[in-house]
DNA sequence: CTAGGTGCAAATAATTTGCAGAGGC
DNA sequence: GCCTCTGCAAATTATTTGCACCTAG
């Protein structure tokens, strides 16, 4: 917010030149926030600086979407407006065509999708743009709601620590059930371990997440940001029901491992899109942690099963070792 | 293609007035294909009638949108484009930065998530816009691909076709499997005659695929138009799996059920979608199939069960019948 | 005869460009 | 001093509008 520009120049090498002027057009620029058409941009420029012209406003607009600094979005109006990319990914929006007020979301599984369909017809995507357009809560009720705009990375922190909660929550069911349905006590052993890992991790998770609202005391009864069907009810969701259904210790640790490493996938893959910010931090360190347990639950794999289905490829490099 | 304006116009009822000029513009325009500028529009219409001006394509273009006629598209470019809604129903779009044309495709999935999404905000969406952008294989090969423009209708059929076909052939793999687990004969005997069921529709599909490719030589090879996850490898592949994993025959039919009704619910909304065309009557006459067999499975599981869970609602009308 | 469609030319609206001058390194 | 930025005004592009006229019902 009150961040000043080098940071955020440096987010690519600035092409252009800097000067006073484009300086100042940027600091207006990312003072504001939500979705900013050009001419009212030259607006705010002149209420603080009388002689600056239209075009220069319009250059160094074009200036800042080649920099990476701004994005130009088209909103269906028959102009372009434009929004800061720092601490603001790519997003997909919703437009009211009523009150004009868009309001923006992300989805990975949207975005898994739109990447099948384009690798599906040899696309090479760059950029993909969702537009839903309609009429919002507020205009059809006619009631005010909190004024979405802004505070991106606030929410995307809240629904990272969310969703983290929730996969964490799934994967100490998923544990202590599969403590308890074990067969081997070496797997029980090392599943209560786990289990145990789990629950401290989702107390520090839940401090955070109270202490992230205790800074806005509105922020948790904003709208869902970040939209991830996988992670609704925990990324382990789907492997608990497997456990009590007789399942062997090693094909539950091969559901965990699938699990965590999905999760780390996600919460990897999803963390690198955000600029600097705390959700991103909060999916990078998580990311980490389901590393970690992945880890040890490869080693577990490996040890649980005595002989390996096949000898191992590292293994296999030279004939010296009979079978 | 050389469809008459007659049963077009017809969509809804046209708002405005008929006259001789609107006509020979909507005729140069239904004759076009993809996606064409208001200008490029104009063009064409002045090579048939030197004295029409352009104000007046603009005003019927107007008119053809209200009418329902002709959808406006913003492709990114500075200025709309129009394309007829005629068998040609809303789609998402690819688009080459390079050589800046574009290619169509359908994704329910997609569809379903905006849907969540905005219902989760409670914004009431009335259209989607999905814009990839990007560089198309042509342009990074060199290769000259197949022309995608146009016989959207035949592709919808073709895969639709496709994805019936596949939820045929995993219906069927599932209720042979299920023949055989059967422990109940008279569960033997109704899984048998459904797997007879599919195996006879399951060769219905296929000559109707062959004799739609037979149409068309090109068809088989184009891109997939409609992608759509679920069905991949069938809507049964799910349930498939569940059998010879020691489930009863009761559990069995309502997998069963539950398949048989996200494919019927599938078809019949989807199908909905579309203008008359042989796509949309596959997707009918198929969600049909569906619901026959659902009615039948859903009677062979009231019998199966003997005692049902709960009374049936129906029946506890009246205190008259003792527990 | 009258509502609405049509042509022409002018208006609009957003954005770009040519050119002369100003400013930073 | 050079190169690029800047301001101003004019140009451009896509689309709309005012107005007089025409045409179908």
């Amino acid at each position: 917010m009150s961040q000043t520009l080098p940071d955020l120049v440096g987010l690519r090498p600035p092409v252009g030149k800097r000067s006073g002027r484009r300086e100042q057009i940027l600091n207006v620029f990312l003072r504001q926030e939500g979705h900013l058409g050009a001419d009212e941009l030259v607006e705010l420029v002149r209420r603080e600086d009388q002689g600056i012209s239209r075009a220069t406003v319009y250059r160094a607009l074009q200036w800042m979407v080649e920099a990476g600094i701004a994005r130009k979005v088209d909103l269906g109006e028959g102009r372009f407006r434009f929004e800061h990319s720092y601490r603001h990914p790519r997003h997909f929006h919703l437009i009211c065509k009523s009150c004009n007020r868009s309001s923006e979301f992300l989805s990975p599984d949207i975005e898994a999708l739109v990447e099948e369909v384009a690798s599906a017809r040899s696309f090479s995507a760059r950029q993909s743009v969702l537009q839903i357009y309609g009429t919002c809560a507020e205009c059809r009720t006619g009631r005010q709601a909190t004024p979405d705009e802004g505070a991106t990375d606030l929410l995307f922190a809240r629904d990272a620590l969310r969703i983290a909660i929730a996969t964490e929550q799934s994967g100490l069911e998923f544990y202590s059930r599969a403590a308890q349905a074990a067969r081997n006590p070496r797997g029980r052993r090392c599943f209560q371990r786990l289990a145990g890992e789990e629950r401290v991790h989702l107390g520090e998770l839940e401090a955070r997440y109270r202490k992230l609202l205790a800074g806005d005391p509105q922020l948790e009864a904003r709208p869902t940001f970040l939209f991830f069907k996988g992670a609704a009810n925990g990324l382990f969701a789907a492997g608990a029901d497997q456990i009590g259904r007789g399942v062997s210790d090693l094909e539950a640790l091969m559901t965990a491992i699938r699990c965590e490493r999905a999760s780390h996938r996600f919460f990897k893959r999803y963390g690198a899109r955000f600029e600097d910010s705390e959700g991103k931090q909060i999916f990078l360190e998580f990311a980490e942690a389901e590393r970690a347990h992945l880890e040890r639950l490869v080693r577990e794999y490996r040890l649980l099963s005595k002989r390996p289905a096949r000898q191992r490829a590292r293994r296999a490099r030279g004939p010296s070792a009979s079978a």
